[in-house]
DNA sequence: GTCTATATAGCGATAGAC
DNA sequence: GTCTATCGCTATATAGAC
């Protein structure tokens, strides 16, 4: 429904891409308000605070988390593969607000912890009942895991190659798909 | 050789510390040489600026991997094994120093996410040939890495249960070890 | 080598005009 | 709803005594 993007999101993802490319130590309240191209006083009418901020994008990374999971359970693939291959950073929302959300995590923000745990459990309530036990479970949050913090570790510039994509990637997810079905139970 | 622990090496103790349990945020000068047991000016005589302390951090991370990918290499059960098995943090020098680092990395430092990248090629090279393929090598070192981010993501406080230990942990590692050498090429 | 000041700058947040 | 101005706090770093 918002049709010309309002201010309130546009701080949202200024505030994402800042803590993506530059840290979290860099994103800061002028920081966020100029790349937003609001002033601080304008962004603390719509957060009320840091935390506050903090809030809004566990909030919106809630519901692109919610939004994934329908799509992996009607993905053509299989939501194992569907979910390996998308761990990969696309730079759609979903994958950029994990990516800041993560980044507050590790600053020491325990609400932003917690909200990247309550994602990963749905995530890995959604996959299990198309495993065969909780070793195939761990194997593929694990290694979706690992896409992701490699991910994160990459964006201050060039291409670590730590990240498999094109070709390599679909080798990786032919393995697991292998591994997974090998026998069924 | 360092029998009575100089305050150099408490203080890269107490920065890890910090750093791991409270995150990048909360690892001041002051509260580093508090911790530390020295004053900030001491703290400064030996580190001559906060980039100085992240460069000694990097150093000793360093010096670190080299003598794991040795132990790696004599590992009765194999370096695939013992790579994995170890990446689920055991609260040794290493381990804190990695999580420390990364903790940095994800703050937005290039240089802590440089020697992070250095050492994940270190380990990487060292697996290569035990391991038929890259995509063996990827599905290696990607888990490992999500076993990491997982015990970065839990330390301030209760247990995620998303890091698998004991039994659990045991059998993820035969998965893998059964994956990676089904055919030999 | 280690300490106690102190300078300087940047941060989060408030107040109040428009 | 958005702005400017400003307060109070904390952080890094320096200077210089011991």
């Amino acid at each position: 429904m918002p049709r010309p993007p309002h201010a309130r999101e546009r701080v949202l993802d200024a505030y994402e891409s800042i803590l993506v490319s530059d840290g979290e130590r860099a994103a800061t309240l002028d920081a966020v308000a100029k790349a937003a191209g609001v002033s601080k006083g304008g962004l603390l009418y719509h957060f009320a605070s840091k935390d506050d901020l903090l809030a809004g994008l566990a909030a919106r990374l809630q519901e692109l988390i919610e939004i994934d999971v329908e799509r992996m359970l009607q993905a053509p693939e299989g939501p194992v593969a569907y979910y390996i291959r998308t761990s990969v950073m696309e730079d759609d929302n979903l994958d950029r607000s994990l990516a800041a959300t993560a980044r507050l995590a590790q600053g020491g923000s325990a609400a932003a912890a917690e909200a990247l745990r309550r994602g990963r459990q749905r995530w890995a309530d959604t996959i299990r009942p198309h495993v065969r036990d909780e070793a195939d479970l761990d194997m593929i949050m694990l290694l979706s895991d690992g896409l992701y913090f490699n991910n994160l570790l990459g964006v201050d510039g060039h291409d670590t190659g730590f990240v498999p994509t094109g070709a390599r990637l679909e080798r990786l997810i032919d393995l697991v798909q292998r591994t997974v079905n090998r026998t069924s139970r």
